[in-house]
DNA sequence: TCGATCCTGTAG
DNA sequence: CTACAGGATCGA
């Protein structure tokens, strides 16, 4: 369940776990979409790189990897090959016996092999990385002017800004006191300036946490490290009002938000 | 811009 | 049993 922060985390531990491997074989169980992965084998390990949710395993040869862990992915090198779960839906064996796998009980997740020369096409569409110099509240500003759609949507489909997800996506909004059914080019100058700041942020904030849970033995989902102040809480009081959250839907998805602190 | 879709798991 | 899940895409 992975928004950049977890994303980045998990690109960094790939990064020092499997770094100048080389790929000996690659295989799949059910996968509903794992193009040319066979093109892997007998190639290196260069690097990972993390773009928007995306991951890319730089690989010898003039090629990447393109992974995208959906709702429930998770990359991660594990000891050995042989002795992968079932919910692992794509995997390359390792020279040294070891495990690169796309673990995703949901198998929503993709894997896809690429020349170096197709990156752009593959990432095309992709808004401005939000820890780049680049990203400013003017930027935002001039992006939000342009769009009809609600705030909080607007927000999450990665077209102006990457990263966020239905939590952060929530929690910025929250934090800027704006709310989420607000057409993008209908929120103020002064909550985008707001906003831009509750991005980083909280984003910031976020890929610590998400590098320590990363950390832990048992990895994954072992709670809660960042502390929310909206999503899941329907019902439960605001932590600035006392008023009680609430839970709307919102482009299929459920959005929370305190409907007096974020009224406009 | 909504709804369906891709999948499986879990909570109520 | 139904509803919903930290994502994204597609067609109407």
């Amino acid at each position: 369940m992975p928004e950049l922060p977890e994303v980045e985390a998990v690109t960094r531990k790939l990064q020092a776990a499997a770094t100048g491997a080389r790929i000996v074989s690659s295989g799949q169980y059910r996968p509903t979409s794992a193009a040319g992965i066979r093109k892997a084998a007998g190639r290196s390990v260069l690097g990972f790189e993390r773009r928007g949710k995306n991951i890319l395993a730089h690989l010898s040869g003039e090629a990447f990897l393109r992974v995208h862990l959906k709702m429930t992915g998770n990359f991660q090198v594990i000891p050995d090959i042989r002795l992968r779960p079932l919910t692992v839906r794509v995997w390359f064996g390792l020279e040294d016996g070891r495990g690169l796998v796309l673990d995703d009980p949901r198998a929503l997740g993709r894997v896809s092999f690429h020349a170096s020369s197709e990156r752009e096409q593959v990432l095309d569409g992709l808004g401005i990385e939000p820890f780049d110099p680049a990203f400013t509240a003017g930027y935002l500003k001039s992006l939000a002017a342009a769009s009809r759609k609600p705030i909080k949507p607007w927000l999450m489909d990665q077209s102006a800004v990457v990263g966020l997800g239905n939590i952060y996506a929530a929690e910025a909004l929250f934090q800027a006191r704006i709310n989420p059914e607000t057409p993008a080019r209908d929120v103020a100058a002064r909550k985008l300036t707001r906003l831009h700041a509750a991005i980083g942020e909280i984003l910031q904030v976020a890929v610590k946490s998400a590098i320590i849970a990363y950390e832990r033995p048992g990895g994954f989902t072992e709670g809660e490290l960042f502390p929310v102040a909206v999503y899941d809480r329907e019902g439960e009081p605001c932590f600035r009002c006392r008023t009680a959250i609430r839970r709307i839907p919102q482009a299929g998805r459920s959005t929370y938000f305190c409907p007096r602190c974020q009224s406009a």
